[in-house]
RNA sequence: GCCCCCAUCGUCUAGAGGCCUAGGACACAGCCCUUUCAAGGCUGCGGCGGGGAUUCGAAUUCCCCUGGGGGCACCA
């Protein structure tokens, strides 16, 4: 067997979105599966809706995730010669033809047709033009496109590698466009002569495409072209069971990047909407490659669940290192504004440790460590039903002064002191812990208290219990 | 309107005629652990869209219906 060759062929029009990312990942893995070549190929032939920065976005998010190609990208507009080409030897071998039909008079006998209810297929007004009616149109001005001539009869077959043998019948296709007026080929036409050059071995794309197959495999037998495998995966489809999209909420990878997704995560998660390997969930990356077949794909769309993609980027924020997980949280606390250099790396190697198992987006860490960095307000609540209590000044003026005395201020050093401190106060621990915490964080949840303590300092921990204090005195007077 | 695809818990899925009293994961609920929140453990809730047919036996095969999705552009 010929070495395999696939290729992800995204349109420039916007940000890498999540059903793309699934498409080049089943692409890429594939190909890593197989020993094969992974493709980039950009195909940027609408000319209104491409640009450059959404090329840049998607190769930043192929890149994030990890989908490296072995060739490309490429670009759809810089071989329009060898489409012309292409289209030139249809038009000669009476393939495909020239309409000189404008989008306005198409359009207007298209009404037509759906106000008598009859199935709109282009007429083919243009196909028995003579060479003396073609030659006024062109001294009018007009550019023609070129259509292909789809046969009448007889019908197409795609063996899909995931949907199976589906028929097409060929009265149902009409004579599309393949190059515009203006000389651009239009998908279908292009993405023949690409992926012929290209030498692709398998198309595996998303299955909006599978009806468009049958118009693709006409092109290859009319250019002589041998037929390329195709696997058309099924849809990702938003909550309300329709395409995915924006209205569904975040669709762009590079929303998922910034809110702290791990790549790892979000490839694992991607790769379960439509395959699967028996009951197994969690999928390092050698063994998604190494288990990946397109005979574990499955047919029916699959909705996109947020929540389950969140627990998993929990799953792997746990596996990272303390430091791993340390790097990765400071461009988040800088980002929202924290003094970075308020600490030095051990403190945020022990940050990362403690908060680890908190976390399920890398962004959660702003939440949970704001009170490290800068003053706060006392949640009301916590003050209402914490710090309010009955003998909770004497309490934290204990503590207080425990945590004052001289010694080594690490968490269990810490924790022994107060353990102790409870023990002759004869007071149930959570009685003592909680104001404690309200007093230091400001709120009734943060990550383990001894821990915080620890990170916060003998100084800011002395000086907010005291605080706290004078807020409760404040209250009741 | 025409063409095509799809159909197991709310969601992702396992299931290739008896192993199914339909399994796992997320979510949800309860319990345990516990100084809070998590993490973890245990338990629970919850599904084969409907109707025919084939068969000793159907979630699994076939047909119809219904439902959902996609396509029918000088978009890809």
């Amino acid at each position: 067997m010929d070495k395999i060759r696939v290729r992800f062929a995204p349109s420039p029009t916007g940000y890498l979105h999540i059903g793309g990312a699934r498409t080049a990942l089943f692409n890429w893995l594939f190909s890593r599966h197989h020993g094969g070549v992974f493709i980039l190929r950009i195909e940027d032939t609408d000319r209104s809706r491409s640009t450059e920065e959404a090329i840049q976005a998607i190769i930043e998010s192929m890149r994030w995730l990890g989908l490296n190609w072995d060739e490309g990208p490429f670009r759809q507009m810089d071989k329009l010669d060898r489409y012309h080409e292409e289209a030139e030897r249809l038009l000669n071998s009476g393939k495909a033809y020239k309409c000189y039909c404008t989008p306005e008079e198409l359009e207007e006998r298209r009404k037509a047709a759906l106000e008598k209810k009859e199935t709109w297929k282009y007429d083919r007004r243009c196909l028995t033009l003579t060479d003396q009616e073609k030659l006024t149109c062109e001294l009018e001005g007009k550019k023609p496109v070129i259509r292909f001539y789809c046969p009448n009869e007889g019908e197409t077959v795609v063996d899909d590698l995931v949907k199976g043998q589906v028929i097409f019948e060929n009265a149902n296709l009409d004579d599309f466009i393949m190059v515009r007026a203006d000389g651009i080929p239009t998908y279908n036409f292009a993405v023949v002569v690409d992926d012929y050059d290209m030498n692709i071995t398998h198309v595996i794309r998303g299955d909006d495409h599978l009806s468009n197959t049958p118009r693709q495999i006409l092109l290859y037998r009319a250019l002589g072209y041998k037929i390329p495998e195709f696997a058309h995966l099924p849809m990702i489809l938003g909550p309300d069971k329709t395409r995915l999209s924006k209205r569904h909420g975040a669709t762009a990878v590079e929303t998922y990047q910034d809110e702290g997704y791990l790549p790892k995560a979000l490839i694992n998660y991607l790769a379960l909407l439509g395959w699967g390997y028996g009951d197994q969930t969690i999928f390092g990356l050698d063994e998604l490659i190494q288990k990946f077949n397109l005979a574990g794909v499955g047919k029916s769309p699959a909705v996109f669940d947020p929540a389950k993609l969140e627990w998993m980027n929990g799953v792997y924020i746990r596996e990272l290192s303390d430091d791993e997980l340390a790097l990765l949280l400071k461009p988040f606390l800088k980002n929202a504004g924290f003094a970075l250099e308020m600490y030095d790396d051990g403190w945020y190697r022990r940050l990362a440790e403690v908060t680890q198992e908190r976390l399920t987006k890398l962004s959660g860490i702003v939440g949970l460590s704001g009170f490290f960095f800068h003053r706060f307000e006392y949640q009301p609540e916590a003050v209402e039903k914490v710090l309010k209590k009955e003998g909770v000044p004497e309490i934290l003026q204990k503590v207080l002064e425990t945590l004052s005395g001289s010694f080594d201020f690490y968490s269990d050093e810490i924790e022994k002191r107060l353990r102790a401190l409870v023990e002759q106060t004869g007071l149930k621990p959570k009685l003592v812990f909680q104001p404690v915490r309200v007093a230091v964080t400001g709120r009734t949840v943060s990550p383990p208290l001894f821990e915080t303590i620890e990170l916060l300092g003998r100084d800011t921990t002395v000086e907010r219990l005291g605080e706290a204090i004078h807020i409760i005195d404040m209250a009741s007077d």
